[in-house]
RNA sequence: GCCCAAGUGGCGGAAUAGGUAGACGCACAGGACUUAAAAUCCUGCGAGAUUUAAACCUCGUGCCGGUUCAAGUCCGGCCUUGGGCACCA
């Protein structure tokens, strides 16, 4: 009998859809597992090998959840807003509404064929607008709160497409798609104070189980460090400078100061300074710079001193110059800093460039560390023992530092100050295809909220997508559309007309998911406090900073305003390597190495696809396509199904096979639980080539096989499932249980070293005493040779692991 | 430059409270079945020396050193590759 993996698959997936096998119970009593695949971006080149091998994953855990008796929630829809849809609409003139629609019937086809066992009532997508009526409100929550603010900033500005672009469309300071320079563009748009959440982004990791890697990446984006706010004077001025410093340790050594070329400083003081045109040529010099090339050329500083003003070093009391350049960002700390050459790097690159004096304040108290500050900056913060510094002199580095700081504040100089790299979050697209952010602009009450019972504000039907010169969104033209009144006075307003990026409507959808039909809240307390928090997400390491971190930052807001019962909405984040093309390399049309999910099922079924994607590698490490892998695992998979012409009779397991039955379902539940895919497949392997070599396996043996495989092949299992006269299905039965005490061996076969390479084995009945163990290696003839003409030193036994002799 | 991973046969990879390195699969080779091929089933398969053969022996987990009866695994110092951040004061 052949497999015939065609009618099979077609037939449980018939199964399941029809009768929503899979859906999610609502107002159970049963405990609840809740697991999280990203849900995907129906792009128009339909689905990635690299989906399901998060979904295979996910579904494998669900369904050995569900076996488990849980209540489990496996949801899935489509993150269907974004530039691609409106990049086709643009060239093609068809409504992205149109494109979006046919590709996610396309990928709902193809997650079908794969047999996931998603709960299909419960699909979202969040361009529909009973969906992001609610994107919408979270928008108008973070704006009562104080959270949404709307400012100007610079915008990478296609000179070519003549739109907006986001950083990630941005290569090498051209835009990605026509090649044209990218400029800065001052525009106002809407951000959020994701910064305000900053500390707690960070604190609240202690409560989640994410992947090291996954914090210590979220951790460094954040980018937290401790240090000291100082207020230097400036000399015969009513002004001050102030700087944000990590080593204020090191103030004795301050030779100058630096201001970004945006300090408004300059602007303030601009009579006093000698050689303002010089000034303000550097000024514009940086403006015209992208952030790319003030980034990419950091081999040279450049600058200009602020001559006719100084600073005073509010410990010496020596005048110091004042310069501005690039090197200091007006985006960090408060776009100024004080610069000690001899103790940092940059500023040391910066005085030595243009001759300005170093005072070394710290040496080294370790005699091999080399501390030469006419080589190089000496930065070595273990071993600094501060020199030529008045009362810090003699202090190590992190005592000078508390020392400092509580001078500084005695003397209402400084203080001590917390900063993060972390900025706010720019929300607003000049895009069409977008949730319209739901806010009008009265020139009587300034920026006003729509009132709720006007959301959805719906995304106008448009035939033009096209940018305007200018960058403004699309929707601007629009006049019928922006033209409206201000919800507050009734008054003429005009709408706001950028849209919201892609990240918005990914940033909740998690939510929806335990509620998606509610029309009267997000989603209903009950339902919140029943299926959430998320017991288990998995995703790529590529949305660890931008789409994660997003997402716990309005979940903390949700929590903050009371929609939401927990502090963080993820319990548990895990990440899958990326599946590269069968040379290596990544999977892309110009190197067509690209593999057609569809071409996969169609030649080896589904199940098949499933087995190989858990089976070609540990599952958080990439790896390489293989034809000839994929074969190994539909042979593996043929053979399962030609077991049941071995089949005899038996309802218990035969004495034969009952420890590898034990020791496997232990395996597999584990390394199911671990993540361990491709160990659990070899374990399917080995057995099915123990019952081939035994040419025969009992119905007990055949069922419980069944159970645990189903998971990764769960069409096949489930026919051969009924096949064996089993009147339930395998989704329905509970998951396979072992005896410890049966998968521990009676006898072992002992490893026998002499000076710890292995001479021979001896089997051995477990927790034998030593002196019977002893006898029986001493009696055996490899021990025997190798141990002739040599004393020996001593014996070492590990009980059941090992036995050791030492010659000489 | 900084942070995080990872380096094991021809290939994908197993094995870490230190204890038989190479499970499982691919590729390859041989055999059975077949008129033949495919499929299937069985066997072998890190490198090397010796041997009719087997046993046995030597070497072997990126490199150098260390700890230990024993190191892929632990420690110190490097090298390489991949990913992330990058003038963040």
């Amino acid at each position: 009998m052949s497999y015939n993996f065609k009618d099979i698959e077609q037939k449980w997936q018939n199964k399941w859809y029809s009768e929503g096998t899979f859906y999610a119970k609502e107002n159970s009593n049963q405990k609840k597992w809740y697991g999280l695949i990203e849900f995907p971006y129906p792009s128009g080149q339909g689905l990635h090998v690299g989906h399901p091998r998060s979904y295979t994953a996910l579904d494998i855990i669900a369904r050995k959840k569900r076996m488990d008796g849980y209540n489990v929630l496996y949801p899935i829809g489509f993150d269907a807003f974004g530039l691609p849809a409106e990049n086709y609409a643009i060239k093609n003139h068809v409504h992205p509404k149109i494109t979006t629609e046919k590709n996610v019937n396309h990928f709902r086809d193809q997650l079908k064929a794969l047999g996931f066992s998603f709960d299909w009532s419960r699909e979202i997508n969040t361009t529909d607008p009973n969906y992001y009526k609610w994107t919408q409100w979270i928008f108008i929550q973070l704006f009562k709160h104080g959270l949404a603010y709307k400012a100007t900033m610079p915008i990478n500005f296609c000179t070519g497409c003549k739109v907006g672009l986001a950083n990630e469309e941005v290569v090498n300071g051209v835009c990605e798609r026509c090649g044209s320079p990218v400029v800065q563009k001052e525009k106002s748009q809407w951000m959020l104070k994701i910064t305000e959440y900053a500390q707690r982004l960070i604190d609240d990791l202690d409560e989640v189980d994410f992947l090291d890697k996954i914090k210590a990446q979220q951790i460094n984006w954040i980018g937290r460090s401790e240090g000291a706010e100082v207020k230097f004077k400036i000399a015969n001025q009513d002004k001050e400078l102030v700087v944000y410093t990590t080593r204020p340790d090191t103030l004795f050594g301050a030779t100058y100061m630096v201001v970004a070329p945006e300090h408004p400083i300059i602007k303030e003081l601009e009579n006093q300074i000698i050689n303002l045109d010089d000034v303000k040529e550097y000024q514009r010099q940086a403006s015209l710079k992208s952030d790319f090339e003030r980034a990419e050329l950091n081999k040279e500083k450049t600058g200009v001193e602020l001559k006719g003003i100084s600073a005073i070093n509010p410990l010496t009391g020596t005048e110091i110059p004042i310069w501005v350049s690039d090197y200091v960002l007006i985006t960090y700390g408060t776009g100024a800093i004080m610069a000690v050459p001899a103790h940092d790097t940059r500023d040391w690159e910066f005085a030595k460039k243009f001759d300005i004096p170093m005072i070394q304040v710290i040496e080294s108290n370790d005699k091999n560390v080399i501390c030469d500050i006419e080589k190089e900056a000496f930065t070595d913060v273990a071993t600094g023992v501060l020199i030529n510094s008045g009362f810090l002199t003699g202090l190590s580095v992190e005592d000078a530092k508390k020392k400092v700081i509580d001078y500084l504040e005695e003397n209402n100089i400084g203080h001590k100050k917390v900063n993060y790299k972390l900025r706010d979050w720019v929300f607003s697209r000049q895009r069409y295809w977008g949730e319209p952010i739901p806010m009008v602009h009265c020139d009587k009450c300034g920026w006003v909220p729509l009132s709720e019972e006007e959301l959805p504000l719906v995304l106008p039907d448009v035939e033009d997508y096209e940018p305007s010169e200018n960058g403004e969104s699309p929707l601007a033209k629009h006049t019928e559309w922006t033209h409206t009144t201000c919800p507050h006075c009734g008054g003429s307003a005009i709408r706001e007309t950028d849209t919201m990026p892609q990240w918005a409507g990914s940033s909740w959808y998690y939510l929806r998911y335990m509620d998606p039909h509610n029309d009267k809240e997000l989603a209903s307390k009950e339902a919140l406090d029943y299926f959430g928090p998320v017991d288990w997400y998995n995703g790529g390491m590529e949305h660890t900073t931008l789409h994660l971190l997003y997402s716990r930052f309005w979940h903390k807001f949700l929590y903050d305003i009371g929609v939401v019962p927990t502090k963080e909405p993820y319990l548990k984040r895990t990440s899958h390597g990326m599946i590269l093309g069968a040379n290596g390399e990544k999977m892309s049309k110009s190197k067509g190495n690209v593999i057609n999910p569809d071409d996969i099922i169609r030649e080896f079924g589904a199940d098949t696809f499933r087995v190989y994607e858990m089976f070609m590698g540990p599952f958080d490490q990439t790896a390489p396509w293989s034809m000839e892998s994929i074969r190994g695992c539909s042979k593996f998979l043929d053979r399962v199904w030609n077991m049941q012409d071995m089949l005899v009779e038996g309802d218990t397991y035969s004495p034969e096979f009952e420890k590898m039955m034990h020791q496997s379902i232990k395996k597999v539940s584990n390394d199911i639980e671990d993540m361990k895919f491709n160990t659990a497949v070899s374990t399917f392997m080995t057995m099915t080539n123990e019952f081939y070599r035994a040419k025969k396996i009992n119905k007990a043996e055949f069922n419980t096989f069944l159970q645990l495989l189903n998971p990764f092949a769960p069409h096949m299992t489930e026919e051969l499932y009924e096949i064996l006269g089993n009147t339930k299905t395998i989704s329905e039965t509970p998951w396979p249980q072992y005896d410890e005490a049966k998968t521990v061996e009676n006898t072992i076969k002992l490893p026998i070293q002499v000076n710890g390479k292995l001479r021979s084995t001896i089997d051995i009945t477990v927790d034998s005493p030593e002196d019977d163990v002893k006898n029986l290696v001493h009696s055996n003839a490899q021990v025997q040779n190798s141990i002739a003409d040599k004393t020996i030193v001593k014996e070492i036994y590990v009980k059941n692991k090992i036995y050791n002799i030492v010659v000489k």
